[in-house]
Order: structure tokens, then sequence, then C-alpha cells
DNA sequence: AAACCGGGGTG
DNA sequence: CACCCAGGTTT
């Protein structure tokens, strides 16, 4: 039998109800395919649903400020996807009139669309022949097919792409699509996969070859960075603090953060109290620092390692720049600030 | 081609 | 601990 043919039948008798699943409007599949890059179905999919219900259409979305767009991200990680969606969102809105493109090429231009999203948007949407290739894509062909080039690598992406292209139902592009990657999801497994029950288990050349734990291959990651954060928890009279925003092109762009004093080691209270950013914070004003947490927060980023201490700065002055405490449930910040915040505000204040 | 960009789940 | 997840952009 045809391999869509064969995937075509495993997929409607298995798939999942997603609720992206049941629409064919370009602004919801767009939304959960920017949402669902490099997140698991479970963790992406409240995301989602308060999206969708916050912003119905993408004016809604155009017309929000970045913000607060960021704040219903927070949480979920790669933050300059939810600031591409947000240009991508006005560009559609004020310069497209609404209508998103109805090709692959055409939705490649728009930011954060890249290849695997501009093939999903104009299948399910548009039925375009164009073959989707996600980390499942790679992983069930590399197995079937017996591909040993790594999936992460400039030939390795194009041998892919090219395959999936062959394999692609032209009749219905759109399920063949779902289908690989509901199949790579659920039956072929990173680990464990189900190959007793496979429809394809007797074609398979991994299984065959015993290289279901060798397939697919993927060339080594970069090594970890370790950083020591220390962070100015800054509480003037009334209840009220500093936060400031993140900007340029390193992590958590655009979210904010209590002022920082960044070093290549973990750091006394003496060296702290030396920097320029601690004097620049207090002033001459009359402060009382105490260390929050004894124990450094170890936040685990995919590349870097966070080391990070909590200074809180009591200090007997009013300020003008500074923030109620009330008002910071606004503010988009890091899960690593979240954390604290949960730990350290006052019940009233969340 | 390689680096960078989060957070959470799994075995 | 290593690896993975409906990837994309920048250098």
């Amino acid at each position: 039998m045809v391999f869509s043919k064969r995937l075509k039948q495993w997929y409607l008798q298995n798939k999942r109800d997603l609720p992206w699943r049941s629409t064919q409007d370009p602004y919801k599949i767009w939304l959960s395919e920017i949402i669902m890059q490099q997140t698991r179905v479970e963790q992406g999919l409240p995301y989602y649903l308060r999206f969708t219900e916050a912003y119905p259409n993408v004016h809604a979305l155009a017309d929000a400020p970045e913000q607060e767009v960021l704040k219903l991200w927070q949480g979920l990680g790669y933050y300059s996807r939810a600031r591409n969606l947000h240009t991508t969102a006005i560009r559609v809105s004020k310069e497209l009139e609404g209508n998103f493109p109805d090709h692959y090429k055409e939705l490649k231009t728009l930011k954060g669309i890249g290849d695997y999203t501009a093939s999903a948007i104009a299948s399910f949407c548009f039925n375009e022949p164009v073959a989707v290739v996600d980390g499942n894509v790679y992983r069930v062909l590399s197995r079937i097919f017996g591909v040993e080039t790594p999936i992460n690598s400039t030939s390795g992406i194009k041998e892919f792409k090219a395959l999936a292209q062959e394999l692609i139902d032209h009749k219905d592009p759109a399920t063949f699509n779902q289908a690989i990657m509901e199949f790579g999801a659920i039956q072929c497994k990173p680990q464990n996969p189900l190959c007793d029950t496979c429809p394809f288990n007797d074609v398979c050349l991994a299984l065959k070859n015993n290289q279901i734990k060798e397939l697919p291959v993927k060339i080594k990651k970069t090594k970890i960075r370790h950083r020591y954060f220390n962070y100015l928890v800054p509480h003037f009279r009334g209840e009220q603090t500093i936060l400031e925003e993140r900007t340029g092109k390193g992590i958590w762009s655009g979210l904010y953060q209590f002022p920082l004093v960044e070093t290549n080691k973990p750091v006394g209270e003496a060296e702290l109290i030396d920097t320029e950013n601690f004097q620049e914070l207090v002033g001459d004003q009359n402060f009382e620092l105490d260390i929050y947490n004894e124990n450094e927060v170890v936040h685990k980023l995919s590349h870097q390692h966070l080391h990070t201490t909590f200074w809180t700065v009591n200090i007997d002055a009013e300020s003008l720049e500074s923030i109620n405490f009330n008002d910071l449930k606004d503010y988009p910040v890091p899960v690593l600030i979240e954390n604290f915040l949960n730990e350290f505000l006052p019940e009233d204040y969340k």
C-alpha cells in the first residue's frame, strides 16, 4: 500500500481532538503554529485558548499593546515568538486588509514564519501541497526509510524536506501533514516507540536493522554557559519597587526584571554594595540590604544556567519612578522573577 | 554552518 | 542527566 494511504488510515483512527484541527481560519492556524513551535501540545494548549479568547481575530491582536501580548505569553519561553506574532498581526491587519497570504512563498516573508509554519498554513488553510517537516517528521522518516543524515545539518534539512515532499498526498496535503506529525507524536515516539502495533513495522528500516534508538541522528548541542545574577529588589515606602525592561538580543528581551548586577562568580554583600548599579539605585538614601535566598536559585535555560541571588533593599524614602506592588501583575516577567514574586509578595498583591 | 533563543516533560 | 518538543532568526 502507498505510504500516504497507510498513514492516513492510521491517522483517522488515532488522531487527537485538538481545537485548531476543526478550523481553516488562517488566523487560528497561524496562532496555533507559532505557539506550538518547540512546545508540547499539553503546554501550549492553554495558551492557545487564552489567546483566542483575548484576541478572536487578527485585528484584535494587532490593536493590543505589545506588553499585554507578552504578558499573555509569559511562561511559554522563546519570547521573540510573541514579539514577531504581534509584528505580523499588525502587518496583516493594517497592510493586508486582515487577509493572510494564501501561498507558502508569500507566507514565508512574514516575521516568525519559517519553512515549517509556512507549509503548515499553506496546506491546512489553502490545500497547497507543501510538506511540513517538524521534529516528528524527521523522526518518522529517518526511521522508516533508514536515513542517517543528521537532521540538523544543511544537507539533512534539504534531504528530509525533499523526501516528505515526494511522499505527500497531492489530493489531500492537509491531512497528510497532520497525519505524519501526529504519527510521530503518538506512535513513532522519541523513546519507546510503539513498534509492535505500528502500521509500518513490516517495512521500517530502523526496526529491521535494530536502529530505532540510533535514529534520527542529530549533531551535538552547544555547551552550557554559567551566569551569576544578583537581583536588587528595592522596597520603597508605600509598598513600591522598581522594574527595568530587558532590551537587546539576549534572553528575555521585552520582559521586565528587578535591577540586576551580573558577575562572573558568586558575590558577597560587600562587593555587591561596591557595584555601580547598586550605588546608582540607592544614591545617598538610607538603606538596609538583606540577602533573600542563602542558597542560590539555579534557573536552567537550554544554553545557560543562571545562578541567582535575590537581595532585598529597604530604602527609607519615596521614589518617583517606582511601581506599586499592586501593579506588578501587569508586567511580563521571566518565570525566574515570577517564582520569586509568588514567594515574596504578600497575598494581597497577587 | 553554528549560535542563540525558554520552559517543562521524560526515562 | 541527556534528550525532546507542531522552529525561526541572526551571525
